[in-house]
DNA sequence: TTAGCTGCAAAGAGTTTGCTGGGAG
DNA sequence: CTCCCAGCAAACTCTTTGCAGCTAA
């Protein structure tokens, strides 16, 4: 539990360079044959004690399946998720001041690493059926 | 797929009368004898199809678990997660205001139905160590 | 009588773990 | 030489599903 190993910056990479969320599972199958599933298991373990990813999941959208979205780059995690496409539309606009986070802080005496935010209904395109 | 019947009233009164989120086998562990695992599954199937309850999961904490807050009480869920106890904090002050909410919606042509939003980081008892 | 909820058990899916070989320091 | 990462397969946990009995309309 030491090294940041090839296939550790792999899985990171991978997370790193998509564009939505991704399941374990989906890691593997994007790239079979160079890693094996239990790595990836491994790996994103190893990846979240490190504070560079960190997991979340709807219920109604993967049933307990859990989805990784990189970290470093975004210490926030903002988007909207469609309960009938199952799309996800990420915000890339801060909705917190950083203010508003300090008074979150202040009044509570936590020490906030993160935070998700997001939203779920119906997408434009789903609205219409 | 119709009816409130007597078992899916007593997950959700043991969802609400909750004061953190609860996954199904905590729900079953509970309340054993009284209701079956599986009833436990259909029953906050049925419940979240209903809009009356929503889950949500933190990789960190429970691994894939979901976990359930009740909805009816709370159309939004505003917590405190700490990486290090696992506690929950619950804030009740809600930090959107209606027009927050409406900015959103306008902007991207979504229907929000509901907004999820946690923090993570360390609480205060756990930032001594 | 019919629809559908519930319990039970089995099946399915996702995740973790034990073991072994192999590579880096 | 030693540590520990990575692959493989088995084990484990969580969740869903098929079936049968029962209840309510």
């Amino acid at each position: 539990m030491s090294g940041f190993t090839p296939k550790r910056q792999l899985v990171l990479e991978i997370i790193e360079s998509s564009d939505r969320p991704l399941s374990s599972q989906e890691i593997f199958a994007m790239r079979k044959g160079e890693i094996n599933l239990a790595t990836v298991y491994r790996s994103v373990n190893y990846l979240e004690k490190q504070n560079l990813i960190e997991g979340f999941s709807l219920f109604s959208e993967s049933k307990g399946t859990v989805r990784f979205y990189f970290r470093k780059r975004r210490p926030h995690l903002h988007f909207f998720f469609c309960g009938r496409c199952q799309s996800f539309t990420p915000f890339h606009d801060c909705i917190f001041s950083r203010q508003s986070r300090t008074e979150i802080e202040e009044k509570y005496q936590h020490k906030i690493q993160s935070h998700v935010l997001y939203f779920t209904g119906l997408c434009r395109d789903c609205q219409s059926d």
